[in-house]
Order: C-alpha cells, then structure tokens, then sequence
DNA sequence: CAGGTTCCTATACGCGTGTGTAGAGGGCAG
DNA sequence: CTGCCCTCTACACACGCGTATAGGAACCTG
C-alpha cells in the first residue's frame, strides 16, 4: 500500500501525451518499431491518430522519446534502489519489478530495432564492464573490450529473447516468478565455469593457429 | 520425366530461384524480414519481382523457404566438420568459416523476427544443452531446463546484437578476424567463475527471500 | 466578453507494399 | 510445324502506412 516505493510516476502523467508514450512503450515492446503502427497506438491510447503527431511531431520522435522516457526511467529507480541499499541484492530486486521489467523489455527491443539511444545504452555499459573488468578481474582475459562487449551482449540475450527462453521454460521470464527463476539460473552459470583451464588454453591455441593459418577445414567458395 | 533438368539441390545453385533465395537470405539477416521487400530481393538476384512470387508463391512462403535452407546448409556443414573431425576445435572452426557466419546470422535475425523455424531451432537447441548439462554438469544447477535455456539465449547474444558488439569493439564480428576475437573472449568468460560461491549463494537466498515474499520494496500494482 | 493558444478529431494525400493477372520467349515431345 | 509447359516480365489493383491540414472544443489571459 505504501505510494511512493518506486513508482515515482510525476502527476502529469494522466495526460494524453503520457499515455500515448506508454502506450507507444507497450507497444513497441511487443511488436517492434516496424510491427506498430501509429493508429495501434492511437487506439491503445484512447485517442486519435492526429493527436499522436501533435504530441510527438513524427513516429521517429515518438521512438526517442520512448527511449529516453525509458532510460530516464530505469536510471531513476536504479540510483533510487542503490540509495534505498535494501540490503541482498538490488539488481536483481529491481529487476523482478514489472515496471522495470517492461522497461528493460523495451530497451532490449528497441537495441534489436536500431535505435540510437539503445545503441548508445550498449556502448555505455560495455564502457562501464570493461573499466569493471580491468580493475576488478584484470587476469581474466587478454582482451577487456572484447570480454566485456561479450559480456554485455550475453547478458542481454535472455532479455532480447525472452519470448523463445519463456517458451522453452513454460513460464514468462517478464513475470516477476519467471524472471526469479531465470536470475537464478544466470547465478549457476555465473558460479561455475563452463571450460576447463586446460580446455580454454586448448581452445586459445587452435584459435591461435586459425587466425595466423585460416581456414584449413574451409572451403575455397566465397559467401556470396 | 526419366531426367530431371533442373531439379537436383546442389549441383546448380546458379538457377534464378537459388539467386532469389540467396538474395533473400541476405537482406532478410541484414534488414530483417519487415525491412526487406520483394522488390529489394528481386532487385539483388537480377530478376523481376512476379518471379519471385512465380517461385515461392509468397513472402511468407519465401521466409520458410530461407530457413529450411539455412537450416539444412548448417546442418550439413556442422556434420561434415564432425566427419572431417580436423582435430582441435570444431565448433569455433566451423564458425569462422564466412558462409557459416552468414547462416547464423540470419537465423539470430530469424529468431528475433519470430520465425517458427528459429523457434522450433531455439528449442532443439535447449533440449540438447539440457541434455548436455544433466549428463555432464549435474551439479551446477538445480533448474537443467532454466540454465540451459539462459545458455542458449545468453550463447546467441553476441551474434543476435553483432552490430552493437561490432561497433564497440571497432571491428566486424561476423569476419572472420573479428569473430576469432570473439571467440576469444567468449573462452575467457567460459573459463572463469564471475561470481565466488559466497555470493552466489548469497544471491539465491536473497532470490528465495524475494520468491517468498514478492517484491518488498515494489507496490503489487501490475505492469500497465 | 473577446482573443489567442492549446488540445484534439476528422479526413485526405502520396507512397510503398504484397499480391494478382496477362502475356511474351524458348526449349521439347508429338 | 503445332501445341504445351516452364520461366520470366510488365503492369495494375487494393490496402495500410506516415504524414499533412482544416476545423472544432476547451481553457487561460486580458
């Protein structure tokens, strides 16, 4: 019952714009930039299709606005959670929060569709884990930008593909169970390392010989 | 009759319905499969656009077409470099290789636009991993299916955004060069725990805490 | 009350889309 | 040669899209 936990929505936001923009959001989301159109939104939104272009000026500045709605957003209640210190652990509370959830759902779509923004998001977080990596486990690996680009892309790839991975579950990891579940499957795999150092060091050695000799198992024909 | 002329699979991929397939595989990884027409398609293979309706009768027919080809090549592909069995590592091998880096490209595309395809792959491709991990790593997870699905979509990642992960690293995932790079990286993040056993037990407990008594700091409002 | 600005709807235009149809060219049996 | 099937092109149709414009309704500001 308690008002002001994390939805610090401000009071505007019964407006027509606003829920143009959540609805834009829902939408987006579910079906991608191209698979919405403006009149879906307008319906969902309760209002005519004009006023979307009053509001927003065009479709593409309703997708940045969106994005930054959305970054906005999470930022918030993410420096909100590390304030609050809820004790155990804030990521993954806050990401079991539905409003987060669609929010991080949107981004990941959005990241898929091309948007700026998303794009900006990724190099912002690959920028943040590389300097994570090489001050906290600089021993890791060789090369921090590409270990920490792999890592941001991994991470993301249960959230970008969350239909297919609810689907193979039987549950919806946009749920706040479903998410739970998956979280501590990530925790398992983040326990415990998949290669042996022998087999790492083995596999680094045929790279190795691949990238200084390529492709000998390869066929001469081109792609394309 | 007795001969068919134009019938057999491989030997003349130079027929106009090979070209128009191909072309479609390409602008369908590339553009996705809303952003890509029948005329772009049409245009790419050097024919008109009713020929490609005369060929697969519909876009949709076209798409189906594209991922039972790209299924079938990669298969074909995979099974041979197991036959060859070249010593070393076959699965980074293989996935220099650029044709084989084209078909999974498309089919990360393919997965993300909701093909059934993809979809059925995505599957297949869980069951085999939860096969995998029961067999040999029964110890790291109590929930196979979640961690095996969190694999395969955390595994499908970096090839899903390859675009994002290109434009940080400043260079092309999907050449060879750049995928041997990120294939480095990938061991790296396979060979090493991210999470020391403290913590991960730290965060289930936190996670069953929360599973008990949902969401303490989030209010019980739904999403929209 | 008058005037202007903002919010909102209704309707239409131009364009690109997937799809349908008519028909031309060209090998190949009969 | 005649007829036929297959390949391939050119053209048109209907539809949904983003966008634009005109005008009504409500709400401040004098």
């Amino acid at each position: 019952m308690a008002a002001h936990p994390i939805d610090d929505r401000e009071s505007e936001d019964l407006t027509a714009r606003a829920r143009i923009r959540d609805a834009a959001l829902h939408l987006f989301a579910e079906h991608g930039i191209g698979g919405t159109t403006i009149r879906h939104i307008s319906a969902a939104a309760g209002v005519s299709a004009g006023l979307v272009r009053h509001h927003f000026g065009s479709k593409e500045a309703l997708r940045d606005a969106c994005d930054a709605h959305a970054l906005d957003r999470l930022m918030r209640i993410k420096e909100k959670a590390v304030f609050d210190g809820s004790g155990g652990n804030p990521a993954f509370m806050t990401g079991a929060h539905p409003t987060v959830l669609l929010l991080m759902r949107y981004l990941a779509r959005s990241m898929v569709d091309g948007s700026p923004a998303a794009a900006a998001l990724f190099d912002q977080m690959v920028d943040l884990t590389e300097a994570w990596v090489t001050r906290h486990h600089p021993e890791v690996s060789a090369d921090p930008r590409a270990y920490a680009g792999v890592l941001v892309a991994m991470q993301m790839g249960p959230l970008v593909m969350h239909d297919h991975l609810s689907r193979a579950l039987g549950a919806d990891i946009l749920s706040t169970a479903g998410h739970l579940r998956m979280s501590k499957a990530v925790v398992d795999f983040y326990a415990h390392p998949l290669l042996s150092p022998e087999v790492a060091a083995q596999a680094h050695e045929a790279m190795d010989r691949l990238q200084e000799r390529p492709s000998p198992t390869a066929e001469p024909r081109s792609a394309d």
